[in-house]
DNA sequence: GGCTCCCGCCACAAA
DNA sequence: TTTGTGGCGGGAGCC
């Protein structure tokens, strides 16, 4: 088996890092696979990343985003509430109003139009922008223009206060950018709707398509009706998952990680703890493993079922290959081919006496 | 080679 | 001072 454990870490070691499934967007439909059932209520935004295996700093991605069409809203410190798709068409009839008082119509697509400024977040930055003298206030006043919920919804009433079918990025932070055109700011506001766009055409509120005279990459509105017709079942807890993060990591850590061991602890950790909860439970076999004197705490008072030595052995090789992505850094690949040469031993051992 | 967008640094606010 | 929040842009994967 060794020669086994030491292909598949020679394998894991050639592979290698794809962005595609550490997306927003996937994350997003997690998310929402997550949290988009009856019970939900609060959502606190460790439990999120801990439950999505990714960094809290991407839930403020989501969450922001999310948020500024009503899926869930902000509580207090570290606490959402979930508020559903049901309450997306409201929240998008708001948007549609917003913005046509303040004049988001086809002809000022290509115009640096301004931000609106008129919502229940004002409160949180709490905001006197019409003080010049508050150097504070209009930094704050500044930020929250630059916020990527804002901006979220600044896109969104482009879509939905313009005759415009099909809006490209470019124009839309050509239209949203309210100081410059400074090319850099344009690039930043670009990546911005990049990652908003990701999250909208996960959740089918928009679809990437072309322009059909230059084929230049361009959105289409979509709207609620496939997120309320679908959304209920396209991102139901119940329904049989995709890969969720967290819970199968097919990712690799390579340059666009530091090695981050808590993490990878942390996901093991979160696995076992939530395997009944999860698709992958019926055939990832793990659960049924017994750990070592290495495992993960959680994982401790799970008993394996099969107690021969071959059906550990078996266990043991669904493990690897279940958990196989997650041990990618060299000091962990060389612990489990380090402990699998000493258990190949033992077992050999174990059925020689 | 340009497009796309993940990742995490770091500034700033809040506790 | 610590913790929470989230803007920002570098740079790497993708096409």
């Amino acid at each position: 088996m060794s020669l086994i454990v030491s292909q598949d870490v020679d394998s894991l070691a050639m592979q290698s890092y794809s962005r595609k499934e550490k997306s927003l967007g996937l994350l997003v439909a997690n998310f929402l696979r997550l949290y988009n059932r009856d019970d939900a209520d609060l959502i606190g935004l460790d439990d999120a990343a801990g439950k999505l295996g990714v960094e809290r700093r991407r839930i403020y991605d989501v969450v922001n985003i999310l948020e500024s069409i009503g899926v869930v809203a902000r509580k207090g410190k570290n606490q959402y509430s979930w508020k559903g798709f049901e309450a997306v068409p409201r929240c998008l009839d708001e948007l549609k109003e917003e913005g046509m008082r303040e004049g988001f119509s086809n002809s000022n697509i290509n115009n640096s139009e301004k931000v609106s400024n008129d919502d229940e977040r004002e409160e949180s930055f709490n905001l006197t922008p019409d003080d010049p003298e508050n150097s504070a206030s209009s930094k704050l006043d500044n930020k929250k223009e630059k916020s990527l919920w804002l901006l979220s919804q600044n896109f969104v009433k482009m879509f939905l206060c313009s005759n415009e079918n099909l809006i490209t990025l470019d124009s839309a932070a050509k239209a949203l950018l309210s100081d410059s055109q400074d090319p850099m700011n344009m690039r930043t506001k670009v990546r911005r709707l990049y990652d908003i766009a990701n999250v909208f055409s996960s959740m089918n509120l928009i679809e990437k398509t072309q322009i059909p005279e230059t084929r230049k990459p361009a959105y289409r509105w979509l709207g609620t009706k496939s997120l309320t017709e679908n959304g209920s079942s396209l991102f139901n807890s119940s329904e049989p998952k995709k890969r969720a993060f967290g819970t199968e990591i097919t990712n690799l850590r390579t340059k666009r990680n530091k090695t981050d061991y808590s993490s990878d602890i942390k996901q093991i950790e979160f696995k076992n703890r939530n395997e009944e909860n999860t698709e992958q439970q019926s055939k990832s076999g793990a659960n049924s493993y017994v750990f070592g004197p290495f495992s993960p705490t959680s994982a401790s008072s799970k008993q394996n079922n099969n107690n021969g030595p071959k059906g550990r052995l078996h266990d043991l090789e669904a493990l690897a290959s279940t958990y196989k992505p997650q041990y990618c850094n060299p000091e962990i690949t060389g612990l489990i081919g380090h402990y699998a040469g000493a258990m190949k031993l033992w077992y050999s051992e174990f059925n020689r006496k």
